[in-house]
DNA sequence: CGCATATCAGAAAAACTGATATTG
DNA sequence: CCAATATCAGTTGTTCTGATATGC
């Protein structure tokens, strides 16, 4: 049940070499791996995914969608999206109902209970983040904040894109 | 061939919700994505992976060493280690050789082929960064790089660790 | 015996592809 | 007829697990 539990005896690290350890593109993929595993732990805690919380964050915020909509807003694939709906819609967290005005689409709308979820949800998450940016200084973080920002708005939505594979 | 070849015709994209847009390790997660991106289309294009980049560069900066400790160094799993050696064994970039101190040992050597390859992986590696940070100042690139080392010598070694799930 | 090493076979998680039926 | 939507079934990529044989 514990999320913080490694089960192997923490493998004596030797250190990486220090160009490798120079590299922006490598420096980003570990932070990433940090971020990630300390908002996963705290989500799954709860018994969420990322996909949950980025899912309830874009409707409290840019109100009911279609399953289309939420999948171009938040980067999570169409096809994925089904099972997430499926999840929060168990949960009485949305509701899925066929819009009338086009009957392909479903509106999906955020319940009172699926707001008071994505406060408890909110919180984990702004946690993970202090505890992510701990070793900077408030104007650190900040500007890490400002700089990355920057690098999103240059090379456009960082969803994961098509494959551009034969 | 292309490896910038997107098939599908570019999706419309839908704003994210600013919230969303402002996490910090979302902010990560999607730079990651890029970065991966500019590097693995790279080194794809030379029939590459990063961890053969990897794995050249710790041989070149650390000295030759067993498959254990290069797994140690750059984060790739010993399991995984295998397939890569292959490889760089059959591009005669590297040797593998029995150690006579420690017959459980494999002792991997940097060839002089090997050397050379790196040198064209650094350089497409290089170019990838360029790209990558294209939108920052020369100040601002070294800020970032000097952020995100902050995180990573206080998280630990950011490499993939054992997962904490029963 | 316990522990590390190299290796292999396969599980698990995540993102993506392709096909389908339906509706605009 | 063509485009978009929701859905499902299956594939690819990467990382991790578990087991094995060997040697310290």
């Amino acid at each position: 049940m514990s999320p913080t539990s490694p089960r192997e005896p923490a493998p004596p690290r030797e250190p990486a070499p220090a160009r490798l350890r120079a590299i922006p593109s490598r420096l980003l993929a570990g932070a990433t791996l940090v971020a990630d595993r300390l908002v996963g732990e705290r989500l799954a805690a709860e018994g969420a995914h990322k996909w949950h919380f980025a899912v309830l964050l874009t409707l409290a915020e840019a109100g009911p969608a279609s399953q289309a909509e939420l999948s171009r807003r938040t980067g999570i694939h169409r096809s994925d999206m089904v099972a997430v709906l499926n999840d929060l819609g168990d949960a009485n967290c949305v509701r899925r109902d066929p819009d009338p005005a086009d009957r392909r689409r479903n509106v999906i709308t955020l319940t009172a209970a699926g707001h008071r979820r994505l406060e408890r949800l909110d919180a984990l998450v702004r946690e993970a983040q202090d505890e992510l940016l701990a070793p900077l200084t408030p104007g650190e973080r900040d500007e890490l904040t400002r700089l990355l920002t920057a690098l999103a708005d240059h090379h456009g939505p960082a969803h994961p894109r098509p494959n551009g594979r034969p």
